[in-house]
DNA sequence: GACCTTATAAACCGATCGGTCTATTAGAAA
DNA sequence: TTTCTAATAGACCGATCGGTTTATAAGGTC
């Protein structure tokens, strides 16, 4: 018998791909098995927390990455590269509105309960790394504040229309429009 | 014993909300009895096809109101007053942010696999009726189309937002900043 | 009041749910 | 090579799943 032997890193992200496709409640066990080829054994080998305990470690390894990839930057790094790095991140991270948001898609149905201060401080730290470095970059607080939500209600709400109408393009059309707005902001 | 006597049309708006707070997998037939006070014989009566019938049913239901309250004044009436009639009509539906898009969440997960088509027509004509009226109202194709992409895309995004920040304020800054846009765009 | 259609209640069904448990194997350490 | 721990496989569990069925009550029509 041949057996493949995972790490926990690896759990992560093949689990966390089948939340990603079938929403929180939607991932059974059984497709997560199927659909990972992780045995039940492994699972809970892992994740000794079930489903429950999945979903947590998925999105703190999601948040973390953003920290590295994009917050950090954006908070502490020159502004303006940091924004440009963000706009890449993002299209690459979502494969250019294929992917879904996991932290989004778990804010909508009774998921959001279960995680709500892991979904509210994803967000709010990244409107407040945006805004933050929008204002080192020289924009009003108040502007800077406004056109960091924007950016990121745009992106979440292409995310979602990509889906909805099976579109490839509307994610890249939407990251455009948004990034020409704030380099329009800051040279005005 | 004391019995209620509901009728389709409530079945419908009883149910839909339960959709609404759980998702289609999360809609439990029990947490749909518990929630509607509907018996499993009043359900399956009303809709024999079991929760698939009772889904595609909302999403028809939901979708006639918004074509008869949105999409059709958009399509056929006075354009400016339609699209000021397009604002308000976004912000009571939505209950200001506090309710969820239906449609847009189940967009999300395998749930769109099952009704990609209503889901897809109906943020396709959502789209297209705000983009005609914009162009009756004297924009430019292109830009009418980008515009009403950019709506759409927003106010998907600030439901999300909201939900997932429990912030009860960003869908109203988020509805106003694109009528700003849009009065912005038609007297230029 | 008799009759009939529509709607309701709840017991019941096999299948699947999330989760536990035991036995076994892979691979690093000595 | 022996030993030990981390990882895997899958049978098994009670609870809940979506759905069916049978019996009964509501409420209009005559």
């Amino acid at each position: 018998m041949v057996r493949t032997v995972f790490e926990k890193p690896d759990a992560i992200a093949l689990v966390a791909e089948v939340f990603r496709e079938l929403g929180y409640e939607g991932a059974s066990m059984s497709e997560i098995t199927a659909r990972t080829k992780l045995s039940k054994g492994s699972l809970y080998h892992f994740f000794p927390g079930g489903k429950e305990d999945m979903a947590a470690e998925i999105m703190a390894h999601i948040d973390s990455w953003f920290v590295t990839e994009m917050f950090q930057p954006l908070e502490e790094g020159e502004p303006r590269a940091a924004i440009l790095n963000m706009w890449e991140t993002t299209d690459s991270y979502f494969r250019s509105g294929r992917r879904v948001c996991l932290i989004g898609a778990f804010a909508l149905d009774e998921t959001r309960d279960r995680f709500s201060s892991a979904i509210r401080s994803y967000f709010h730290r990244w409107i407040e790394a945006l805004a933050g470095a929008l204002k080192r970059a020289g924009l009003p607080r108040l502007e800077a504040r406004a056109l960091a939500e924007e950016a990121v209600v745009g992106i979440q709400g292409a995310l979602t229309l990509a889906r909805a109408l099976g579109d490839e393009t509307i994610f890249g059309r939407m990251l455009e429009r948004l990034k020409k707005r704030v380099e329009a902001a800051l040279v005005r």
